[in-house]
DNA sequence: TTATGTTGTGGGAGCGCTCCCAAGGAATCC
DNA sequence: GGATTCCTTGGGAGCGCTCCCACAACATAA
């Protein structure tokens, strides 16, 4: 009775042949109109979508791309990072008829466990790659099993990689030269985690810019795993050495850093001025509002499937490697507006 | 040279048979202790992993399973609700040796385009619905579709469905009596949208709990959408009736009122206590530290994926839906300690 | 007319696996 | 000893699709 709809029962109730019903399905040209109605009617009519599983056993493709999420990351998804960023690789899937795989790693779980998972032949085209560690061993094993992939952040790989990142130094040079215009004199740093290239070119963009402007941070710096704990007690360390401005490499840090400036009964901005990096914590959240570098995650979400799925199509004639610009995002923490009123310059 | 490594050439390369290579890989009993060695040396030797899309098609099953977060929640993706989430369901399909593949629905995004990928067979073997909406057509079509499924929420079907959800009438309720026992006397509310499960709840629990107490709300309701924005406005607007307690639906909303709080020159929590829902927020995130009803997000999230597992396995005797406790955790914006001090219960 | 495309259609082969049956050999029972 | 059972192994069939070649039907050119 019911037999088991697949493209040769299709054929059969529409008159036609297997390959025939394939082509429709997929669209191909060469089927003359009237049998592309007729077998369209009966798809319609029965509901019929073709067999996932067999399409990619024949076609050796899945039109699964999977993301990873590092175990250090497990941490991180208390913050809107990566929720920003796996809206943004959802979006542009959804856009080409990708299906999106999620792979985080728990810190408990074997990492080569969900290596092997992820490089299991015929489960995905590809991967892309966030988080990712300074000389991060998922790199090499992903290229031994020859799975196609791209990177988020800036790989320090001997090999070319494809990959896509925001403009963490330039970012940071800002959040410098921002406070030297304003007149700081005894910036302070909390960095992200070194093992992290966000982490390195937060740290050496924001050192560079203070080179650039004549300001020297004497031994003022910190590091701190992403957390409003790190950056609270970093903030309360460096306030011994009475910093009049501390960066701050991400937004949850400051947060942290924020409550510790507090709890030291000094005022932010007019004591100690902050900008920190991310510009993802939403502007009322906080007080004083944030002043914060902004990176474009959905966007870098976006072009990391675009970028993988040119990989894919064998498309290598676009960029191997794509940097978005980041924005110092002016609110109140950095004190701007205070310097503003100070000078007349503003209300 | 080269031969495509497959169960039949790992058979020949070790003098077996494709049966037997693929009893081993599955782990099946009946195959002889030096067999089995000599299988296993060749496959650790060649890096050998079945092909995903050939089991799939051979077994009916494909080991994954699907998340879907509908429209609506895209804009909860700046909340730390969906990241536990994903947490909680990655962490229980590791265990499971499950694949997690994640459908968002963008707003741009045609949603049966979206349901027809999800139920395309062979793809997924079932699949976990978050942040239903009330009569959420997606069940309906997950129904006609047979495909199996578990609903995060209370759905409100007149069929039998499995469920797993918090407790956000019982805990809505604790808020409630909790004014009540720091005799705050005029109480408010802001629910979240009453088209979820989780908002109607969450009023009604409020609302019972308050007729218990005897105190009554006299319109002081709102509605909003979940985020800081509408948290905020909406305690704005609140504030004409002079609360002094507000029992606000979500932790961004409770954000966004604390702002408009603040905005009016009035004192949280001496002159407006404020509970809130989710005890999701870092706590020291904000000033002063939230009063708020926690659900078990990350425990849901496992729940979520055991219990479809047991669906998928037919093993029925489990409970159909599940309801997990919520706990009001006391910090500083219900004004306990303040309470406590007044009375001279405590430092 | 015959040679040469062009378009639409059908069907064989094969992707790599699981499922199941059969058969040989070893162990056990009466 | 022969009959019965168990354990181990091999291979046919088939999952539903894509790929590719063959071929019929028709149009076009020499």
């Amino acid at each position: 009775m019911a037999a088991r709809l697949n493209l040769e029962e299709i054929g059969r109730r529409a008159g036609v042949s297997r390959s025939t019903v394939s082509r429709v399905v997929n669209g191909e040209p060469n089927v003359s109109a009237k049998t592309k109605r007729k077998v369209e009617a009966v798809i319609a009519a029965t509901g019929f979508r073709p067999h996932a599983a067999a399409r990619s056993l024949a076609s050796r493709q899945t039109g699964v791309i999977g993301l990873i999420i590092p175990s250090e990351a497990g941490t991180l998804f208390n913050d809107p990072y990566f929720g920003r960023l796996i809206l943004g690789a959802s979006d542009a899937m959804n856009g080409l008829d990708l299906t999106l795989a999620l792979f985080v790693f728990g810190e408990e779980i074997d990492e080569s466990a969900i290596i092997s998972r992820v490089v299991n032949p015929g489960l995905v085209d590809g991967v892309i790659v966030t988080a990712t560690r300074m000389a991060d061993p998922l790199i090499d094993h992903l290229r031994d099993a020859h799975m196609p992939f791209v990177v988020i952040g800036r790989p320090d790989s001997p090999h070319a990689v494809y990959s896509v990142d925001a403009d963490n130094r330039g970012g940071a040079r800002s959040a410098a030269l921002h406070f030297a215009q304003l007149g700081r004199q005894r910036p302070a740093l909390i960095a992200p985690p070194s093992n992290t290239s966000a982490g390195v070119d937060r740290r050496s963009g924001f050192l560079d810019g203070l080179a650039e402007a004549g300001l020297s941070i004497d031994g003022r710096v910190r590091e701190g795993d992403w957390t409003e704990g790190a950056g609270r007690s970093a903030m309360a360390e460096l306030l011994a050495s009475s910093p009049d401005a501390v960066f701050v490499g991400s937004d949850r840090m400051a947060v942290g850093a924020l409550q510790a400036i507090r709890e030291a009964n000094l005022q932010c901005p007019q004591d100690v001025a902050v900008v920190s990096f991310d510009g993802i914590i939403p502007a009322d959240m906080v007080v004083p509002r944030l002043t914060s570098v902004a990176q474009p995650v959905r966007e870098v979400g976006e072009r990391a499937v675009s970028l993988l799925k040119a990989v894919l199509d064998g498309d290598v004639t676009k960029a191997e490697s794509v940097v978005f610009p980041t924005e110092l995002v002016i609110r109140e923490t950095c004190g701007a507006a205070l310097a503003a009123t100070e000078t007349g310059t503003a209300s």
